[in-house]
RNA sequence: GGGGGAGUAGCCCAAUUGGCAGAGGCAAGGGACUUAAAAUCCCUCCAGUACGGGUUCGAGUCCCGUCUCCCCUACCA
């Protein structure tokens, strides 16, 4: 039958099952719904006492399942959202049948730029935006059904917030970890702000793709360089992806190697400078240096003659961006500067002693010493180099493998280079291996070779073992209005002074223009009453008009989450020593490396500081992975928008202006392919519940996933299979079914089937297997449809509280047809039977020679003996040859080795 | 180039971690019910696990190699 469906969004299929009739026999999602959501809210039945609160219960062991708090933007949620949401959800509510105390909360990350940006071309402050923001967010969410304490709601915007954000700051620049910095920073003209390096990708803003110049700017900046050992090191105290603990071991980039000294050569300069290497070990192989144009070496060493090369070169390296610069790395470029350094390995009069001073934009200023020795046998890109500009090359270690094998690889052995002719013109070899062409270093294993090297540099005061890190510490200040104002005053000599710790908060100061101020100074410096203090001494002082990095507050919002209404403390002791760390942190990947790593840093400093009682904040971490959804193109590869396609037969798809088949891919959601998913209009065609169910049925909370709107109705089908068993279909019907009412007798083989379920889902939840987890409900829902629902009232309730985590709504509403009042939310989780898991008589595989040729049952206590004689009969006719062996498996399988 | 992850039925996904490839859902087909349709219920169809080797009594699962896809990162000396 051929179909014409509209495929957009939820449109594809109708809703079946929409209330038509009478409402009570129906499953009405709407008003169950509604109804439940009120409850709780009324009735405060999701409020977490704590430490000290009235009705907290210290015997109940604990569980801090937290989702990363979102950016409360104007478009609202959509149902990638829901995805992670759900899954904490569902933990919170299985853990709290688990008797824990759960301490599930939901705020705020509200300042940042798109509420500003907005400011400034509309002039709605953005306290108000964010107001408006804030509210349609929570009623999104309070729609889905989540059980969030909505007393314990933060908001990093709130002063009452902040205040504790700028206290933190305070105890940041009491340890000497904050201070100020005349440092080269990206500035984006069109945003009028300093952006971190991170914001800025391919030498445009992240937000809204804006050129930016680098240009030097003082800035406060947070010495999170010294806490690098420590943030590396934990990173095996913590249950976290794999992939994320990857990722923060290289931003951390920790290398251990060492630094050499290099005179400059010539008029008993005391003058040089030092380089960092990886591999001391090649240091008879460093045949030139590079310095970064920025190294201020350079201007002082460059000769007469190269005088005006080098000054055109460092004016185009200052030209070009960092993209730029690494985009070429096909092509690397660099000037000699006429000078020559010391290689302090050979010998007086030694020739390879004094080497050519180059400066290159291959060398970073940010990293090492902004200079390096080359070697370029035994570096790629040096070998580039020195190729480009006929550099002496020569090698110095020895790959392993032809150590071992070079007099038999073709091309001849050339005994001097140890190499082949071939490899000789063409490799690098940048491993390890065995040390040639090295003097007293000949022979021996490069490995072994550094550390010799490096002990014979630090005996001659030449160098040292060092360790450096590609971590740099944190630009922290913004030139923004939106943002948390630094404690911060400088006085009129220039010296610096924190706002007193009882002044605090520094509140934001009211302006109607959210513009720079100048072409260099933050919004904040508009508001000159704000901005002029003025001391008991009459002195003037000026307050910090740049703000923090949006960043800041979302570095220890889990904590305020512990005692949010506090005016005295940022938390209580007691509260944090009970609730922390957070068990469970649920959030996406993007924030792997800068959220994950300030925050842990943070926690660190107030580790330090006595203010936190563990390590490291989040034990176990969890990524969600993204809801995407599915977009067409045409044979020409144009992108076709959702609602202009239709669906044919046989699973393609045609666009219906013309009937054009056009290919469906998965895609990220996104305005211009108009296949964005509003949960509001899901929950209006199924309800909260079945997105719930869906969005944890969509595969594991890991994975990522097309939205398929064809699948939505899977869902919907099974609650109200589900609903039918406990509500009759009839319209004039009772609102529940009277058996239920009424202790019957039980069927065993639901009963089985039920503790079989417990089992399962129970094992399932611990995991987070949301999907097979409903699975099994399901399986459970098939089976009591079959039996003409022949299950009775125990079995039905202990169903119920299995499916809450899911479908809470649903749940309570049946709970409560069934006429129970206590709430469903607090039931202990069922107990099962694990004898009654096993069956008396099992079914057993047996195999010949690995494949399948009967089955054989047995009783499921059988012993091995009799299990082979029952198999032995069972296969006989494969077991025509010699039996060489027998592998028994008890309640597994049995396998006959044979040959003919 | 480096790092992390993934390839199982037409599709989304399971498989007690080495033991009968299939739990669940979608789609498809057939049937029951119905004046008819919807809804509902019942039944059925489909892969040998990306590819090539290896270990093993036995491999989707472990090892080696190859291919494809996704994510992150990229001159870091």
């Amino acid at each position: 039958m051929a179909r014409n469906d509209r495929v957009h969004g939820l449109l594809g299929c109708r809703a079946p099952g929409i209330p038509g009739g009478p409402a009570m026999p129906h499953y009405d999602y709407t008003a169950i719904e509604a109804r439940w959501q009120q409850s709780w809210q009324e009735n405060g039945c999701f409020r977490t006492p704590g430490p000290g609160d009235e009705g907290f219960d210290a015997s109940k062991p604990k569980f801090y399942v937290l989702d990363m708090f979102p950016y409360p933007s104007g478009a609202g949620l959509h149902v990638g959202h829901p995805k992670g949401y759900t899954a904490t959800d569902v933990m919170a509510r299985f853990k709290r049948h688990q008797g824990f105390n759960v301490l599930h909360p939901m705020g705020w990350d509200a300042f940042g730029l798109p509420a500003e940006q907005y400011a400034i071309q509309t002039g709605t402050h953005p306290a108000v935006t964010t107001q408006v923001n804030v509210d349609r967010f929570r009623e999104q969410l309070k729609a889905l059904g989540l059980s969030y304490d909505w007393e314990r709601e933060v908001n990093t915007t709130d002063p009452g917030y902040y205040r504790w954000t700028q206290w933190i700051f305070t105890k940041l620049y009491q340890q000497g970890l904050a201070y100020e910095a005349e440092v080269p920073v990206w500035w984006c003209e069109e945003l009028g702000t300093v952006l971190a390096n991170e914001e800025v990708i391919d030498g445009r803003s992240e937000r809204g793709s804006h050129p930016c110049v680098k240009r030097p700017l003082r800035q406060w900046m947070l010495k999170i360089t010294a806490y690098a050992e420590r943030l590396l090191a934990d990173l095996d105290l913590v249950e976290w992806p794999e992939s994320v603990r990857a990722m923060q071991r290289e931003w951390i980039g920790r290398s251990e190697g060492a630094e050499v000294r290099f005179q400059l050569a010539g008029d008993d300069t005391e003058e040089g400078f030092t380089v960092f290497t990886t591999r001391p070990d090649t240091l008879f192989g460093a045949t030139f240096c590079v310095l970064a144009p920025e190294h201020p070496l350079v201007a002082e060493i460059v000769t007469e003659e190269n005088q005006a090369a080098v000054r055109d070169y460092l004016a185009q390296a200052a030209a070009k961006s960092d993209l730029e610069r690494s985009d070429l790395q096909k092509d690397k470029s660099g000037v000699f500067t006429g000078a020559y350094a010391v290689n302090p390995v050979f010998e007086e009069g030694d020739p390879r002693r004094l080497v050519p001073v180059w400066v290159a934009d291959y060398v970073l200023m940010g990293y090492g010493t902004g200079a390096i020795m080359c070697v370029p046998g035994g570096d790629q890109r040096d070998h580039e180099f020195a190729t480009r500009y006929q550099l002496p090359i020569v090698r110095v270690v020895r790959p392993e493998a032809l150590a071992r094998n070079a007099p038999h690889v073709d091309g001849g052995f050339d005994a001097t280079h140890g190499m082949t002719d071939v490899e000789l013109e063409t490799v690098c070899w940048a491993g390890e291996g065995e040390m040639m062409n090295s003097e007293w270093l000949d022979g021996m294993a490069s490995t072994e070779a550094k550390l010799r090297m490096i002990a014979w540099l630090e005996e001659r005061g030449l160098g040292r073992a060092r360790v450096t890190y590609r971590l740099r510490d944190w630009l922290f200040s913004r030139q923004r209005y939106w943002g948390e104002p630094f404690p911060v005053l400088h006085g009129p000599d220039g010296e610096t002074a924190l706002v007193a710790a009882d002044d605090l908060p520094v509140t934001l100061p009211e302006l109607d223009d959210f513009k720079p101020a100048g072409a260099l100074e933050p919004p904040l410096g508009r508001a000159k009453d704000w901005v002029e203090v003025v001391d008991a001494d009459g002195r003037v002082w000026r307050r910090e008009t740049n703000s923090m990095p949006q960043w800041a507050g979302s570095c220890w919002y889990y904590l305020r989450f512990l005692d949010p209404h506090n005016t005295e403390q940022a938390w209580n002791a007691e509260a944090e020593k009970y609730w922390m760390p957070i068990d469970l942190y649920v959030g996406g990947a993007e924030h792997a490396v800068l959220h994950l790593l300030y925050a842990r840093f943070w926690h660190k400093v107030l580790y330090d500081c006595g203010l936190v009682s563990t390590l490291e904040p989040f034990h176990k971490l969890v990524n969600q992975g993204m809801v995407q959804s599915f977009a067409f193109r045409d044979a020409r590869g144009v992108l076709v928008p959702v609602d202009d396609v239709d669906e044919g037969a046989e699973g393609s798809f045609t666009r219906r202006a013309d009937g054009a088949v056009v290919e469906r891919q998965v895609a990220k959601m996104s305005k211009a392919l108009r296949n964005v998913i509003n949960p509001d209009d899901v929950i209006r065609e199924y309800g909260a519940d079945t997105l719930r169910l869906y969005e944890a049925f969509m595969g594991p909370v890991t994975a990522s996933a097309p939205w398929n709107p064809r699948d939505l109705p899977g869902v919907h089908r099974f609650l109200q299979r589900a609903w039918r068993l406990f509500v009759p279909t009839a319209d004039e019907g009772p609102e529940i079914h009277p058996q239920l009412l009424q202790e019957e007798a039980a069927s065993a083989e639901i009963e089985r089937a039920l503790h079989k379920t417990i089992a399962k889902v129970g094992s399932d939840l611990e995991q987070m297997g949301n999907n097979t987890a409903i699975a099994a409900l399901m399986e459970f829902v098939n089976l009591v449809t079959k039996h003409a629902a022949q299950w009775n009232r125990a079995q039905a309730q202990r169903f119920l509280i299995l499916l809450e985590p899911f479908a809470p709504h649903f749940a309570e509403e049946l709970w409560a047809r069934l006429g129970l009042t206590q709430p469903l939310y607090q039931q202990p989780w069922p107990e099962h039977d694990p004898a009654l898991l096993l069956s008396d008589r099992i079914e057993l595989p047996v195999q010949v020679n690995g494949k399948l040729r009967a089955r054989v049952e047995v009783d499921a206590a059988a012993d091995a003996d009799s299990i082979e004689a029952a198999a032995r009969e069972a296969a006989a006719e494969h077991l025509q040859g010699t039996v060489r062996k027998v592998v028994v498996v008890p309640g597994r399988m049995v396998n006959f080795v044979v040959t003919p």
